[in-house]
DNA sequence: AGGACAACGGTCT
DNA sequence: AGACCGTTGTCCT
């Protein structure tokens, strides 16, 4: 699979205009919330159920107009366990952020990356820790692949979705 | 092997 | 200015 990323200055970049499209679809890991625009997917967020509205789509785009299609969110989803195709991506956040999704989606699958490597391929070594800050700001789970990230023992290290989640991921693609 | 702890850099209030 | 962290290295038991 292939991650292309396209990067802006404010969420807000993001919405303007033709607004977001989201959906709720079912995934391996458990419910998941998708948003995205024609430039690309912004938002995917996991769930413990598949009730109520999602409210970090409201939160990320206050004023934003949305418009729902559970469908699309579901084929979209197939695509990417499918690891077929190309997947645009559109994000907003920090310069420091960027490079760290950036440096994320070139994790193979199958394989991971400590968040010592990551901060020393960004170029600043003594960042690890906002290296794991910057992980779990990333608000396009699974496709920009952040749960490839982990301590530089081996060790799972943390995940914003929950470590169970981390690890059925990371056990899935070992195979 | 595992716990306590200081130091680190980026981000938010 | 201070507090929070998906960390790491070191110094213990």
């Amino acid at each position: 699979m292939i991650v292309e990323l396209e990067s802006v200055s404010s969420a807000d970049e993001i919405a303007q205009g033709e607004g977001i499209t989201w959906g709720l679809a079912e995934s391996p890991f458990g419910w998941c919330s998708l948003g995205w625009t024609s430039r690309g997917i912004s938002h995917l967020a996991f769930h413990d159920s598949p009730d109520g509205e999602p409210e970090a789509l409201r939160k990320r785009w206050p004023l934003a107009i949305f418009r729902r299609n559970d469908v699309a969110a579901r084929t979209e989803i197939l695509k990417i366990l499918r690891d077929s195709g190309i997947h645009r991506v559109v994000v907003a956040g920090t310069p420091f952020q960027i490079q760290v999704w950036k440096h994320l989606i070139r994790i193979p699958k199958g394989s991971v990356s400590s968040y010592l490597d990551l901060a020393a391929a960004i170029g600043k070594p003594r960042a690890v820790r906002a290296v794991g800050s910057a992980c779990g700001a990333n608000p396009v789970a699974w496709v920009i692949p952040c749960h490839r990230a982990v301590r530089v023992d081996r060790k799972l290290g943390g995940y914003r979705w929950g470590l169970d989640r981390k690890a059925a991921m990371l056990e899935s693609e070992s195979e």
